[in-house]
DNA sequence: CGCGTTTGACCGGCGC
DNA sequence: GCGCCGGTCAAACGCG
């Protein structure tokens, strides 16, 4: 009947998120179902004269609602993490690729480049390489981390030669490199900042995409972003966009971060043909950035806004 | 002319 | 100790 209408909306609305169900099918399914539940009976519509009491009362149930669905996202969060945990003890049992290198003369880069591509495609494009990724394969060199590293990966066109990364800030290139294992030149940057702030990266190609640049940081930035001193009167997609992830991404031990940079996502609000899906994978740091990020995108996005109208109006319909 | 990039030379770490 | 290789330096160059 029409409650079962509502029911289903909200519903969709609550576990929809395609892509995450897509990978975690572990999703408490129990916990959906009270939701749901709960959901359905909470909007039992109220006799109520007045359109604002009712509205009030609306907005305390979406409230409530998105107060569960991050709270569900935070599920999702610790059951990925457990799932990856898995999987890298999986992979430290069975360690076939790290021994594909010919020879292990070389410290950690060729190592380093030979995870990430892997967790790239198993993803995707998106980032999935995380911190364990990085100690794993940084193990050879047990010392202890000198300088915070972080990195990125930023999907462009592969027609697009040039090394840049927009993350917002300035850098200056100071020299550049064809490594033994990857025929795609390294770019070296510091932070125009310098030598006040101690900040390098290097740009090189990944090895087995080429429209995937890998952007490693090395240390942090002490000062603030560029392009938010200057860039606030201008919508400059590049600067604003990428800010985010960067700062994110140095701020922790050794997070990794893809920025999508060729595919536009229609439901964007821009006509900018870069956009970016940030991605920080950091343990401690997931569960509220990617809650946040998830509720940010849900709301600004113009199906879940029409999925929510939808499911007012059909609401207030039924109520009058 | 100043600033940023390019590029060959140089340095130091690491493996043999 | 030697050679390889990644990282850095700095002079040359180009551009606005």
């Amino acid at each position: 009947m029409d409650c079962s209408s509502w029911i289903n909306t909200s519903l969709d609305l609550n576990i929809n998120p395609h892509h995450h169900r897509v990978h975690h099918e572990e999703v408490p399914k129990k916990q959906v179902e009270s939701n749901v539940f709960s959901l359905g009976l909470s909007m039992v519509p109220l006799k109520e004269e007045s359109n604002t009491d009712y509205l009030e009362e609306e907005l305390k149930r979406v409230t409530a609602e998105n107060k569960k669905l991050a709270e569900m996202l935070s599920v999702v969060c610790e059951n990925y993490n457990t799932l990856r945990n898995h999987l890298m003890e999986y992979m430290k049992k069975n360690p076939e690729k790290e021994l594909s290198p010919s020879s292990k003369k070389r410290k950690s880069e060729s190592s380093n480049n030979n995870c990430d591509p892997m967790a790239l495609a198993s993803n995707n494009g998106n980032s999935e390489s995380s911190s364990t990724d990085e100690e794993s394969c940084k193990k050879p060199r047990e010392e202890t981390i000198k300088a915070k590293t972080s990195r990125v990966y930023v999907r462009t066109e592969a027609s697009d030669t040039s090394l840049i990364v927009k993350d917002g800030y300035q850098w200056r290139k100071y020299g550049q490199k064809v490594t033994r294992d990857n025929p795609s030149p390294r770019a070296y940057f510091k932070c125009s900042f310098a030598p006040s702030c101690p900040v390098k990266k290097k740009v090189q190609r990944s090895v087995e995409d080429q429209s995937v640049l890998v952007a490693t940081y090395e240390g942090e930035h002490n000062h603030p972003l560029p392009s938010q001193m200057e860039a606030t009167s201008g919508p400059n997609r590049c600067m604003t966009i990428g800010s985010v992830p960067c700062s994110a991404s140095i701020s922790s031990s050794a997070p990794t971060v893809t920025l999508d940079l060729t595919k536009s996502k229609p439901s964007n609000n821009n006509d900018s043909k870069i956009t970016t899906k940030p991605k920080v994978d950091s343990p401690e740091q997931v569960p509220n950035v990617l809650v946040e990020q998830m509720a940010s995108s849900l709301t600004k996005d113009p199906n879940f806004r029409a999925a929510l109208v939808a499911a007012l109006s059909g609401r207030l319909m039924h109520n009058n």
